[in-house]
DNA sequence: ACTGGCACTCTGCCACGCCAAGTGCCAATC
DNA sequence: GATTGGCACTTGGCGTGGCAGAGTGCCAGT
């Protein structure tokens, strides 16, 4: 009973495998032919049989060979799928690459790039989330005689920035003042913590100097409230151009999605993985129509952030996951 | 003889405009049946092969309609296609939607959104090229021991930040000094008129502090130094989809190209058009072979940047032409 | 619980033939 | 001389039919 239920299991990763390298239905003869099962045809179709009543594997048409459906492979991702670790040149490949990076941006340029070229699929990460977000500094600039640019500079790097509209003919000096005072006030705080300290410096101007402070505070308050992880990097969109068979119906929702990026980022905030984890979603495990028709293997980094990498259902789960789960590791290693 | 040439334009621009409905190569009856030549198919005919004669117009195989060539496609441009101007909905949607862009990366953000909306074509962006380049303020970030973020920001209001490693164990203090130091060197200088100031205040300091001011003068240079309308925003990628036909072979390093922003770097630098006006690039006038597949239509705007539309060869290039001209004069106008 | 064998069912592919659309050319006409 | 109507010819696309290959389900036998 046991034995027949790996069997059963195995023979399901065999098709997963034969399907994912042929992209080709696989009936019970030819997988003989390249699995070493120990058993004849005729059993390995009486599994079948029974692997397509639990909705494991699903026939095309009668007479066709079967292709695993999305429960299929997940029960191969959960059950079956041995991962298989990085080889020491990638690895050291993805730590020099990683390394000289000048810049977080940088960074995720080239993470992103090199898990899309290391996976051939369409790689995602999002900018990641501020974890300690003490403000350090902040700029104004006048850019032109009613239009003001409120740059905010954060200890941990980042750097955010906005314009706003303000009253013309106020002298540039008024504004160096003005910042002066605000970098006294917010500096070292967190960007959560504004509104109050804001509201007491406001008050204590005298009444006609406050409209004015107030345009650019509440900008200040704007700015510090805006959350920089929803935005996503990509590499890699010409890979789906390679693993779609179905061009015209399957790519064009699917590169939309990408553009969107709002999918995007209700997904990645759907998988609350904890930082190295790693979760496989396939198929109409995704939310959004337009992704029934393809997988994502997505890792968080840093604090709460994530990074995926996008295919066809029809993927090479054991080194994507292998490989988001050690890019992961190491983007949050850089990242300190 | 005047008038035999001009039907053959005549005869030209309804070929063009047919392909570009239909994707179908239009034979000389057809033709009759949705444009009124005023002439027989037989003369069609004629005029047809004298147009393919002169390299306009090609037949795919004997015995089939005929398709425009390249140069057909040019001369159609240049000579045949008549400017159709936006409607004024358009022209006021335009102007409400950039208007409120609250700030130079949003504007951009909008614009090629707007553009590939409306043109249904891949659109792109350059970054804007800063016209005067004075520095505002340079400020110091530790962000960690031995990582320091240098960020520069700009009298027009671009920012741009870069991280250096530093010799660890300096306190902050001592980045807040070298911070003022540089201000009062570099403040109101022009970005391309670094090195002596910088290399002079080096010289003023007591030789062993040299070295660490040296390692955060250099990024600085370098930094200033990085032009960053050597970046393109896109949007509207899906709609390669739908307008390639034969998918496979054309998409993927298209998409590639796209991606790589190399290729179309060199093409925006290649076309040097004044603001305003618009040059139109077809198939194999386009330098890199991916793109012998494409059309493109940019134009200048602000100061010596570009924005483009790219799209199939069978392009409504009327349109095309008239939305890329009065974007690119609407963005210039929201830059000053 | 497996296995070998058998009858059955599809799809993919190829060959065939027909049709529609298109062409080029030529003699006739304005 | 330009234009036109007519005619013979070419060719890709499409539907049909037949055939081979791959696959299945089931059953009787070990």
């Amino acid at each position: 009973m046991r034995e027949t239920e790996d069997r059963k299991l195995h023979i399901l990763g065999a098709i997963v495998e034969d399907y994912v390298a042929t992209r080709e239905p696989v009936g019970s003869k030819s997988l003989l032919e390249r699995h070493e099962l120990g058993v004849s045809a005729a059993t390995v179709r009486n599994d079948m049989s029974l692997l397509e009543e639990e909705g494991l594997i699903h026939q095309p048409h009668t007479s066709a060979g079967r292709v695993p459906t999305d429960k299929g492979y997940r029960t191969f991702v959960d059950h079956v799928a041995t991962i298989k670790p990085l080889s020491a040149p990638e690895r050291r490949a993805i730590s020099v690459l990683l390394e000289d990076a000048d810049d977080v941006e940088d960074l995720l340029a080239r993470t992103v790039r090199l898990l899309a070229q290391l996976t051939q699929q369409v790689a995602m990460v999002q900018y990641p989330a501020r974890r300690q977000a003490r403000i350090r500094h902040v700029e104004l600039v006048k850019v032109a005689d009613s239009l003001l640019l409120v740059v905010l500079i954060l200890e941990s790097g980042r750097v955010d920035q906005r314009t706003v509209p303000v009253m013309a003919g106020r002298p540039a000096e008024y504004y160096a003042a003005l910042r002066d005072h605000l970098n006294r006030v917010v500096a070292g705080r967190e960007v959560t913590d504004l509104t109050a300290p804001l509201g007491d410096y406001l008050d204590s101007l005298p009444r006609p100097e406050r409209p004015a402070a107030a345009e650019v505070a509440e900008t200040l308050v704007a700015l510090a409230a805006s959350r920089a992880e929803d935005r996503i990097m990509m590499a890699g969109t010409s890979n789906i151009a390679r693993s779609a068979q179905d061009f015209a119906r399957d790519v064009e929702p699917l590169l939309d999605v990408l553009e969107e990026q709002l999918v995007l980022l209700r997904l990645f905030t759907a998988m609350h993985v904890s930082p190295g984890a790693v979760e496989v979603r396939i198929g109409s495990e995704l939310e959004d129509r337009a992704l029934h028709s393809t997988a994502v293997v997505g890792a968080g980094y840093g604090a709460g952030s994530h990074l995926a990498i996008l295919g066809p259902r029809r993927m090479d789960y054991a080194t994507g996951i292998s490989t988001v789960q050690a890019i992961a590791r190491y983007v949050s290693r850089y990242l300190e």
